[in-house]
DNA sequence: CAACTAAACGGACCGCGGTCCACTTATGTT
DNA sequence: AACATAAGTGGACCGCGGTCCGTTTAGTTG
């Protein structure tokens, strides 16, 4: 993976124009595959072939099948960062932090409602579940509006605790197989939230 | 009509003796490699082999590799539920529900210490992550103590969501990754679960 | 004991994720 | 334009989880 997330930190050599064009090939035969036959149908092997290049080359590009999820996902990853970082309120900056952080279970939760089977597919790998960058950004969010609404105590492991009920995997269980709504599943963030953050 | 008397309903029949036997060498087996060359070393292949049986076997005694590691799991699995329903206080009855939830979590978290690489390799598998019965009456044991407790709202999601943060494989990733201790995490559980059921 | 049946067995077989490495090509340099 | 070389490529190959189905066996019935 050579394309970190938002922080663009540090300076990796360019990618060769071949390169480029077969990881755009491949991120299109990805969500081409997603869209016509499911996320099951997303095999290394059928990606490789429907963009006309080697399996050896996917690997290649997106290290694993986790990665060329992760990659898929990045687009509306970076949305929602952009969102709680300078976007609009509540989201974004100006709002109450307790609202913000709600407003940002809500995202996480809508998102999950879209993409959430690709999101599983990514998350199976420990390397994307936890190691990934968004994540860390995920995380430094939350311990900063927990800062800021005055919350004491462990704000970093408070946070992985809180980002834990919004896992895709637990989401999509909830909502698919326990036939949870999602109105239900963000009153119950909201409401986890206030418990957290009062007093 | 040769039909028995009094059918047993909800008795599932009882299983044959030569399956118990080999239910017994893959579970020896599986331990045995788990304890000498680790988790990874638990294959399919190797587990029948080292208990001179075939490999479909293990697959009909256990359904799946995730299904062997939860069969692995389930004698813990029992001595926790003894433990949080018949056992002594604060995790079993008679303590303040509260404490309860605290010594809860402090067990599960003692035994993702212990057995944390084969939790996970049984997470592995939506089936035992989510609908095991093991974790259904988990999530119950939850709900009944934030009742007890004197909690208002929705009591299934809020279980959920506070058991999320005591996934192995979370858990795991805090203790060895993030080189935290286990005191620090048993800590920010109480934090948690005072902040939740407080008011 | 013989006959019968449902359960258990085993291992060939499949598809997938992932690795490897000999070969090809884009790109900067002289 | 020729070259050097680092980067990129592709597909054979591997091991594992999981399936399938013809064969064997435990337990039962008369």
């Amino acid at each position: 993976m050579t394309s970190p997330l938002l922080p663009q930190i540090g300076v990796d050599p360019p990618e060769r124009g071949d390169a480029a064009r077969n990881r755009r090939l491949l991120l299109d035969a990805a969500a081409l595959l997603v869209a016509e036959r499911g996320v099951d149908a997303v095999t290394m092997d059928a990606v490789a072939c429907k963009a006309g290049v080697g399996k050896g080359t996917v690997f290649r590009r997106f290290g694993s099948r986790s990665g060329l999820m992760h990659a898929l996902l990045d687009h509306t990853e970076r949305e929602l960062q952009q969102g709680f970082m300078f976007g609009p309120p509540p989201l974004g900056p100006g709002a109450d932090p307790i609202d913000r952080l709600i407003a940002f279970g809500h995202a996480r939760i809508a998102i999950v409602e879209v993409q959430g089977e690709v999101q599983r597919a990514a998350e199976n790998s420990l390397e994307f579940r936890f190691a990934a960058p968004a994540r860390a950004v995920s995380v430094h969010h939350v311990v900063s509006l927990l800062r800021a609404a005055g919350v004491q105590g462990d704000h970093e492991l408070l946070a992985c605790s809180l980002l834990a009920p919004l896992e895709a995997t637990l989401v999509l269980h909830e909502l698919r197989d326990l036939g949870m709504s999602v109105e239900r599943l963000g009153n119950a963030w909201e409401d986890l939230i206030r418990r957290v953050t009062r007093c």
